[in-house]
RNA sequence: GGCGAGGUAGCUCAGUCGGUAGAGCACACGGCUGAAAACCGUGGUGUCGCCGGUUCGAUUCCGGCCCUCGCCA
C-alpha cells in the first residue's frame, strides 16, 4: 500500500476532532493536530484539547514562544514516524498555516539576529510606515511589492531579512501550491451557518460548566507567552464578569470560524464533505474517497 | 403628573449654522512564508422615533404626539 497522508480541516466546532478519531478506529492511524494553541500545556479546556492521545498536543509550556518553524519540524518529524510505523496520519488542525506547514516544505526564513528586530521596530515607528517601506524598496524591491505600508509586523520583519540576505518573498509559493511532503488527501468539514453557530454556542456554555475561568486564572499566574496569550478569550475570561466574558467569547469564536472558512476556500484540492451528520459517517466516507483516489493510475492520484 | 436628558447603521455614539449623513466595534470580501486564535487592506449595510407646519428643499428650525432614562411628586 502506498503512502498516504490524511488531513481535515474546517471551522472551530466542525466536529475535526471526532471525525479524526472515528477514522482511527476504522483503520491503523494515528490524529497529528496542526493547531497554534493546542500545542499549549495548561489550558485544555479553553483550547479544546481532544481527550484521545494526539500528536503535538500540549507539548509547549505556556511561556514557550510558538514558532511556524519549530512546529514545521515536528510536524514533519511525527508524519514521518507513524508512516515508518506503517500507519496513517491523520493531520487535524484549526490552524491554516500550521496545516501547510506540516503537510508541505514552507520557506521559513531564520530569526532575527540580536537586536535586528528593534532596531527596524525604531526605524518604523519614528520615521514611519512609508519611509520605511520606501527603504525596503530600496533593498528588496520583491518583498515590499508584496507587503503593505501599514503592515508593521511583516514590514519589520523584510527589512530584518534583507539586512540578513534574504527575502521575505519567498522563491516559490508552497502556501498556496499543491505541493506535499507525500501523496494527501485534504478535506474540509462544511456546515450550515446556523448549526456552526448553534454548536459554537454550546460548546462555549460547556467551557464555562468545565470551570474555564479558573483554568484561566491558574495560567495567568505564570508567566506566558505573547503568542499563548492571544488563546480566544484568555482576555475577556480574565477581566470580564462571566456572562459578558461568554458572550464575547461566542462572538469571537464565531469570527474566528469565518476566518477559517477562508482558509477553507483557498486550500488547494480540498475536498469538502458535509459535516452535519453522524462523525463515523464522514470518516466512512472519508476512508471510500482515499480507497477510490488510490485505485487510480499513478499520475492522476492526489 | 412636573422638570431635565435623549431617540441617527446590528451595537456605542458623532454630525448636519436647512442641500437626504460618518466614526469605532460588529459584519462581508481580499492579502499573508520563524507571531496565524496573530497581522494588514478594501467595503456603509440607514424611512436620521411618528404626524403636521414653515421652506424651492427638513434628519436639521417650529408645534404636537409616542417611547427610553434620570430627578421630583
Amino acid at each position: 500500500m502506498t503512502e498516504l497522508v490524511l488531513a481535515l480541516f474546517g471551522p472551530t466546532a466542525s466536529g475535526k476532532t471526532a471525525v479524526a478519531e472515528a477514522v482511527a478506529d476504522r483503520i491503523p492511524a494515528d490524529v497529528v493536530s496542526a493547531d497554534s494553541m493546542q500545542v499549549y500545556r495548561g489550558l485544555p479546556i479553553l483550547t479544546n484539547q481532544p481527550e484521545r492521545s494526539t500528536k503535538l498536543v500540549a507539548i509547549w509550556a505556556l511561556e514557550h514562544e510558538a514558532a511556524v518553524g519549530e512546529f514545521q519540524r515536528l510536524a514533519h518529524a511525527a508524519i514521518d514516524e507513524i508512516l515508518a510505523s506503517g500507519r496513517t496520519p491523520v493531520v487535524t488542525g484549526g490552524t491554516g498555516l500550521y496545516l501547510r506547514a506540516a503537510l508541505g516544505e514552507l520557506e521559513l526564513p531564520p530569526a532575527p539576529a540580536p537586536g535586528a528586530r528593534g532596531r527596524w521596530q525604531a526605524v518604523y515607528d519614528e520615521e514611519g510606515a512609508n519611509a520605511a517601506h520606501a527603504l525596503l524598496a530600496e533593498s528588496d524591491p520583491e518583498a515590499a511589492a508584496a507587503v503593505h505600508p501599514n503592515d508593521r509586523r511583516r514590514v519589520v520583519r523584510a527589512l530584518e531579512l534583507a539586512e540578513a540576505g534574504h527575502s521575505l518573498a519567498p522563491d516559490q509559493d508552497r502556501l498556496w501550491s499543491q505541493e506535499t511532503r507525500y501523496p494527501t488527501l485534504i478535506f474540509g468539514l462544511e456546515l450550515p451557518r446556523d448549526e456552526l453557530d448553534r454548536r459554537i454556542e454550546a460548546r462555549t456554555e460547556a467551557m464555562f460548566d468545565a470551570g474555564v475561568q479558573e483554568e484561566v486564572r491558574h495560567a495567568l499566574d505564570r508567566p506566558i507567552s505573547r503568542t499563548a496569550r492571544q488563546a480566544l478569550g484568555l482576555e475577556e475570561i480574565a477581566t470580564l464578569p462571566s456572562d459578558e466574558a461568554l458572550r464575547e467569547l461566542v462572538r469571537r469564536t464565531r469570527r474566528y470560524a469565518a476566518y477559517q472558512r477562508k482558509w477553507m476556500r483557498r486550500i488547494p484540492g480540498l475536498v469538502s464533505l458535509n459535516a452535519d451528520r453522524p462523525p463515523g459517517e464522514v470518516a466512512d466516507e472519508i476512508l471510500e474517497v482515499a480507497r477510490a483516489r488510490q485505485r487510480l493510475p499513478a499520475g492522476r492520484a492526489g
